[in-house]
RNA sequence: UGGGGGAUAGUCUAACGGUAGGACAGCUGACUCUGGAUCAGUAGGUCGGGGUUCGAAUCCCUGUCCCCCAGCCA
């Protein structure tokens, strides 16, 4: 064991380490992921909840489940339910320790009027595009509103009056009492309430007055005894008014630690832009395949395993960063190439008949269900006159490096036997290729030749008469470009029309007949492939979950195709 | 150019004054009943300019570039 295997992973986890040494917080570590719930959670949420709830579990703490509801115009209870959903499928238990900021709304109004008495906060009855206009600009101080000198029984008194639901909305808001003329922007007399007649989703109209994120956020931490409380890199201007206010009230003051959130390649993170796709209706829904939300990785087929291996492997810093979508892929190939089990599936079926084989004749043959993992055993998969293969396993003239069927060439089927093309049948209009003619070879039963001769290319196939029929979805990526965000007009114009192609007249090998939505498979030679919610018993869905590596896609690439 | 952050291979990320390392992507090759997987190899980097030092990604000076902030959003 070197040095190196016990330094902390991450600058952040170097903190922690650093204070439990010290002792700074008794020991304890507690720490947060604090969603607000207007929207599902994505993949940037992901490296955020691995990092809080994995530093809690590294150090013997723990991590709470807090909802930041204090916008009551934005917030739905179905995102409550199904950001729970997504923390705990990404294998993450909260335990006892879930929290909503709308539990402290008393608690928070009692501080406010502490701060209140002591000359910290006041009302101010300023309209909106007044306490813009009085709070300067970058390079400008901020004017002194006219009623910031209002006296402590006055404020108190209005402040009593906005809750008591005396005021229309906008016409008030309590303000902290800080410096117009600080450079920082938050310290300008920050908004802490405003009076919104909006139906909160869990206080009901219990409230007209709600607290602003600046104001509730530090204080729900504190509440909570949180030792850390980590968040993204825009919020480091507001870390001063963080610590203002936890001072200012003399309680728990939790440190505030900024890291730089996760982007990643030909998607979009920003939830304003999810919500503008999904009510749109660009994509079917949050959990639309494509989307970078955890439900829609779900429905994928990503693997909870996956996600956390990929933010164990991206780091934590504070530079601004993208991760390729490569990088994502990669960690799920790896995981689902270990636990996948195999099946042999036709995309785009063509048919195929074996002249010497018997019509009528069916045999059953052995096929690995994961190489990886012998554990995992075989099965049955029925082979006979009639197959299809995918059509991209055929060339009547085939270039260079071309591996699969030909015209003269002999090839394995997986598992089954080695067939020579002997002759094609084509569609007199079109010239379309539409049925292979081969012999196959009863001594290669299994897939081997007992003279030892090889072949170099072995495809899947299906048995014509057992396969079953199935829709397949194919994705690519959401956005055609790697970094939407970068273009200045409309993202919308930038999503990716390939994005999504359906093969609706697919055949699966017949022990996929009793697969189950969600349950993942490799397709072998194509990719991994996940039941998808609509599948139903008499038609199966799958979704492309990730392509396998295609050396062969690549070398076409390369030489610019055919 | 008010404040706050940040610059290390194509993309991420480490190195805490002492050989710039790892991952993904790329390229070569080996192996293979998945052109999968695996294995081996290879190429590629400290934002610029000064300085301190035996020695600088790291410390100092200076310049440049990038991100965030003017919601009664979070």
């Amino acid at each position: 064991m070197t040095a190196t295997d016990t330094r902390p992973a991450d600058f952040i986890r170097a903190i922690v380490a650093e204070d439990q040494a010290t002792g700074k917080w008794g020991g304890q570590v507690v720490t947060r992921f604090p969603p607000e719930p207007n929207g599902f959670l994505h993949i940037g949420h992901a490296k955020s909840i691995c990092l809080n709830f994995g530093i809690a579990a590294e150090l013997g703490g723990r991590c709470h489940l807090r909802f930041d509801d204090t916008n009551p115009s934005k917030e739905e209870h179905a995102y409550v339910e199904a950001i729970r959903r997504d923390v705990a499928w990404l294998g993450f238990d909260w335990g006892a320790h879930e929290y909503f900021a709308s539990d402290y709304f008393e608690q928070l109004y009692a501080w406010a009027v502490t701060l209140i008495q002591a000359g910290k906060a006041y009302v101010c009855d300023l309209a909106p595009d007044e306490i813009r206009a009085h709070r300067g600009t970058l390079t400008e101080p901020g004017r002194d509103s006219p009623y910031r000198a209002r006296g402590v029984d006055e404020n108190l008194d209005l402040f009593a009056r906005m809750r008591a639901g005396a005021f229309a909305d906008g016409t008030r808001v309590l303000r902290a009492r800080i410096d117009m003329a600080s450079p920082n922007l938050n310290l300008r007399d920050p908004v802490l309430y405003r009076i919104l007649r909006a139906t909160h989703h869990r206080t009901g109209d219990a409230w007209c007055v709600y607290p602003l994120y600046d104001y509730a956020h530090p204080l729900s931490d504190s509440i909570e005894g949180i030792t850390h409380s980590i968040c993204t890199l825009e919020f480091e201007d507001h870390r001063p008014l963080y610590d203002w206010l936890l001072d200012a009230l003399g309680i728990h003051h939790p440190q505030q630690i900024e890291f730089a959130r996760l982007n990643l390649s030909h998607t979009v993170m920003s939830k304003r832009k999810l919500l503008k796709l999904v009510a749109e209706g660009h994509v079917r829904g949050w959990d639309d395949p494509r989307m970078p939300t955890l439900a829609g990785m779900r429905r994928r087929g990503y693997t909870p395993a996956a996600i956390r291996d990929f933010c164990d492997a991206i780091g934590v810093a504070k530079r601004d960063n993208t991760i390729e979508m490569a990088r994502l892929e990669h960690a799920v190939r790896t995981d689902l190439n270990a636990v996948a089990p195999r099946a042999l599936a036709v995309l785009r079926p063509l048919r195929v008949v074996i002249e010497n084989y018997p019509a009528g004749q069916v045999e059953w043959l052995d096929g690995a269900n994961n190489p990886e993992d012998p554990a995992a055993g075989t099965r049955r998969i029925p082979f006979g006159r009639e197959l299809y293969i995918e059509r991209d396993d055929f060339m009547l003239d085939p270039p260079p490096k071309y591996f699969r069927l030909a015209p003269g060439r002999e090839v394995r089927l997986r598992f089954g036997y080695f067939v020579t093309c002997v002759g094609v049948e084509t569609d007199p209009a079109t010239g379309e290729v539409t049925t292979v003619r081969c012999t196959f070879d009863p001594a290669t039963r299994g897939g081997s030749a007992p003279d030892g001769r090889k072949v170099k290319g072995t495809l899947h196939w299906v048995s014509a008469a057992h396969a079953v029929p199935a829709e397949v979805r194919l994705y690519g990526h959401l956005f055609a470009v790697a970094d939407p965000e970068a273009d200045a007009g409309d993202f919308l114009d930038l999503l990716d029309p390939h994005g999504l192609e359906i093969l609706a007249d697919c055949r699966v090998e017949p022990s996929l007949a009793a697969a189950r939505p969600g349950d993942r498979f490799q397709f072998e030679r194509l990719g991994y492939f996940c039941v998808d919610a609509d599948s139903a018993a008499d038609r199966l869905v799958f979704d492309q979950t990730v392509g396998l590596r295609d050396s062969w896609a690549k070398t076409q690439a390369g030489s610019g195709g055919v």
